[in-house]
DNA sequence: AATTATTTTTAGACAAATCTAAAAAATATA
DNA sequence: TATATTTTTTAGATTTGTCTAAAAATAATT
């Protein structure tokens, strides 16, 4: 069966709301995908008949194993294209997620897995996030909130909780990527913003809200 | 201005139907692009009100230069997704076609820009058809039909007229692909059959309809 | 020139995806 | 538990691209 890119949308905005498991519901579904509930209730309903999902009304609903899949497949697509972006094409990786929301669509099974032999089967996308093999396992990659980082531990940026412009133009500012040494000398509590230290730099505060934007892993 | 895919593969179609110069009937149009004559004569009304051709009832379609610009921006985006299948990711020449129908509306210029400069600015794609430059320009390549080509001249295979996957099948049990060097040695009268010789090979005979459908530049 | 055949356009309908406004169900609060 | 608030669903429209069937215009034949 074949799907159209909104279908392929939803499938995905589920997935990543449902985080592993859970049950996602309709106003949360329209949030992530810019669109109104009503329109989400039409389309579950269509999504429904085709098995990708269970859904009973006023119940929020869930991914079929099918769906789950389908919503692999497509993640699987998004981070082989940005990494091919970054690392073939030299985009910046703050550039590269609207694109592959597109390439996401592209349909030819073929391509993905030439596209993902031609790249050398890379685990992480240029965000640090994990990208699924052609059956759909990825790594999991050991890692723990940067505010939850006990001080003075050496540690490395390994992903980022988000694709938002706003974060990524933040973290160029700051020389901060994915691979990015650091530790955290004191943490505040008045706002809850925390110091860091990267190597050969004067150490420097961020705000609470970037620390939780940013996952590392102790080295 | 931003356009649907489907907008795109009518001025396309169009562009391709028009051949440099000339006007497009509706039903030319309608056995292109698979679909109906009354299905052409909304779309075209409606491009006309998006200025990207010039038409009136029953007096055919042609487009505007708004409307070249854009054809020749998508032909050269379905040229270098071509290329970039053929010789980068080692797809057969007989495959891609498809696949670039779906990458050549991918918007993003830049990724445009990017993938010319990482293939390094190829002029011909993989059926030897002329990618345009990022300012709509293309080498116009010096060929004839193999029909015409005169007897035990040197020539090499410079682009194929269609991309159907029946006439790349039949080419590829044949050996014949760009820039394979061949000469005519016999023409016979009854069913217009020409007795090709490859290097190295025997010579062997090939039907009208395949000679039509091949190009050659001499050497 | 009149008739016939072909091409093209209109009229009206439909499926997909969306929206607003109102109704119904579930949840929270008093 | 009764009431108020929030969430979700339905009802009815709208837009886009398509279709069939019928009408209108053009082109080809006698
Ligand atoms: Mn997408
Ligand atoms: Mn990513
Ligand atoms: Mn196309
Ligand atoms: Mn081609």
């Amino acid at each position: 069966m074949s799907f159209t890119t909104t279908e392929e949308n939803y499938i995905k905005a589920i997935f990543h709301l449902q985080q592993g498991e859970g049950t996602v519901s309709t106003n949360e579904l329209a949030a992530e995908l810019h669109t109104k509930a009503a329109s989400v209730t039409d389309m579950l309903k269509k999504l429904k008949t085709k098995k990708l999902l269970s859904y009973e009304r006023y119940k929020g609903v869930r991914l079929s194993a099918e769906g789950k899949k389908l919503a692999l497949a497509i993640v699987r697509k998004h981070r082989l294209w940005e990494y091919f972006l970054v690392n073939t094409l030299q985009f910046g990786w703050d550039e590269v997620h609207e694109v592959a929301e597109e390439l996401e669509h592209v349909s030819s099974k073929k391509l993905v897995e030439k596209l993902d032999a031609f790249l050398g089967y890379p685990k992480f996308d240029p965000h640090g996030d994990p990208i699924p093999d052609s059956h759909g396992k990825m790594a999991v990659q050991q890692q723990v909130n940067l505010i939850d980082l006990p001080l003075n531990k050496a540690a490395e940026v390994s992903s980022v909780g988000s694709q938002s412009t706003e974060l990524l133009e933040l973290l160029k500012h700051k020389h901060i990527g994915i691979g990015t040494k650091l530790e955290v000398k004191r943490k505040f509590s008045f706002d809850h913003s925390i110091e860091i230290k990267l190597k050969n730099q004067n150490p420097f505060t961020i705000s609470q809200q970037l620390a939780q934007a940013l996952f590392v892993k102790l080295v």
